[in-house]
DNA sequence: TCAAAATTGCAATATATACTTCATTTTTAC
DNA sequence: GTAAAAATGAAGTATATATTGCAATTTTGA
């Protein structure tokens, strides 16, 4: 996965031995590559607060005959970070099924990103911390979350005690919250078209004092409504399926920061852990050797 | 999601009315922005082969008030495209939970990536017309596989009639697999730790004649010895939750994949299909607008 | 605190890149 | 098939960009 990123380490490398002015465009060249690379050596200069002839020297300093070698290098580096999924945005092409097929999984991709640039990072944590605190956690999805939940529900078991999933059948969910209280968590997930059982699930819950965490597709989901934290995961597909793959990749998210917060917690459940991290291990050698 | 690609718009816009030079000029802009976006007048001609004159008159046919200016609009669409996901990978500030979890997202984009770039298409192609030629489909996985088994099986049958999934429970699989014949297909999903009894049932259906599709992570699956087609989605994560996100990912691919082609043929399930797309959109538009 | 060394910015110079003219070739329309 | 129109490339010119010498300033180390 680590290609050419030759030139950041380089500056890296160099920094200590750099000049005051020349730190500064390290420094900018670092934070902002994406913008340096377009920049002529006067405007980059200016940008840093530095004259032309010092970013030539820096140029030099890191082993570069002139500027512009600099330069090609950065672009260079720009380049290799498009890669397929961007070109095929572009690309008119859309005759073909293999790139219909690589447009599924560019959207997925996109998902993926929006919801990674708009996770409202507090909430995430929130939620981390109240399934670590919570005396039981419930876990309610209808219809096609219920993947997701039960994926959810595996991993959380395997971390944790008293986690419960509601199963395939609808009318289980309440049997399963009759006893739902106000030191337990109750876990939504639904994207649309939103199963109305599982908002009413979420609104019982509510009443009897339990906190409850929505994982859904919008603010203006239903399920946020009855939810003390709210985390969203894009599920845009331009077609009849619905796409959990954003949604699944944050319940990753949400594991492992769980997993990662017990770690560190002297509980019962330690030792069970930790035994999992060993034979996940084990497996995993083991699956991808014997051929 | 569509950002500033007016550019590209505008350079389709005008293709008709482009001189022959110019439209490869045009062609190779739109295919190799990334290159095109660093090149000299000069170098982009020797590229298309055309001179350099040609490429400067281009930009100008384009309203441009030279090349310089073109080739900064370029650059900033190729900026927008330099993401977040790009953006932390470059950034040295590992220290925080807020990237940690941002982590996890970007792992499950990079698998997504290296799905779409590694699959081999002819393979997927002859996996959907196998799933809608084969008299009874059957889906066979074990373990956290099961989720994506359901997933799977739950929008095939939405599609075609005689879909079969695999229940949690093990000994179902082979009671299951009982009447699997020469016309069926059995499709296999598993991932590290390969569940054994999964390996044993496409042992069985491929020895009764059936199609055997594997859905897996490595040609070296054990999974793939038995299948006649083998779909590789990666599934790595640096944790001990195995990310199902590149698997689904594809799934929903042969999911549109199939109902594309089931679309349009005539059969008995078409106008259940396309009851379901209807349905989808309506359920769609009631979802997003009922706050 | 002071002098040597290093760094810097300015401005002159050199180079790279873009633009334009004009003669030649290709395309278009009858 | 032919002439007018359009497009093209070569070469010269103009502009933008990079480099460097030098004097002024800052930093370093005693």
């Amino acid at each position: 996965m680590s290609e050419n990123y030759d030139l950041m380490k380089k500056i890296q490398l160099s920094f200590q031995r750099l000049s005051k002015g020349q730190k500064m465009i390290a420094q900018y060249i670092m934070d902002n590559y994406d913008k340096a690379a377009f920049m002529t050596a006067a405007k980059l200069g200016e940008k840093v607060g530095v004259s032309e002839s010092t970013v030539v020297r820096f140029a030099n300093v890191l082993d570069f005959e002139g500027y512009p070698q600099m330069q090609k290098e950065l672009q260079e580096m720009i380049r290799t970070r498009l890669t397929t999924v961007q070109r095929i945005e572009m690309s008119n092409d859309y005759s073909n099924e293999e790139n219909a097929f690589k447009k599924v999984l560019k959207a997925d991709i996109d998902n993926l990103r929006i919801t990674m640039d708009s996770i409202d990072f507090r909430v995430f944590e929130a939620a981390v911390k109240s399934i670590t605190e919570a005396k039981h956690v419930y876990i309610v999805a209808l219809r096609s979350s219920t993947t997701l939940a039960d994926f959810l529900g595996f991993y959380l078991n395997l971390i944790r005690d008293n986690v419960r999933v509601s199963s395939h059948s609808v009318t289980d969910v309440f049997e399963m919250l009759f006893r739902v209280d106000k030191d337990d968590l109750v876990i939504g997930i639904g994207f649309p078209r939103y199963a109305s059982k599982t908002i009413e699930a979420l609104d019982y819950a509510k009443s009897q004092g339990a906190k409850v965490l929505a994982i859904t597709d919008s603010v203006l989901s239903p399920l946020a409504n009855y939810a003390d934290f709210t985390l969203i995961a894009k599920s845009n597909m331009e077609s009849f399926v619905d796409s959990l793959v954003a949604p699944l990749s944050l319940l990753n998210a949400l594991i492992i920061a769980v997993g990662i917060k017990e770690k560190n917690t002297v509980s019962s459940s330690f030792a069970k852990l930790e035994n999992i991290w060993e034979k996940y291990k084990i497996y995993s050698y083991k699956g991808k050797n014997n051929k």
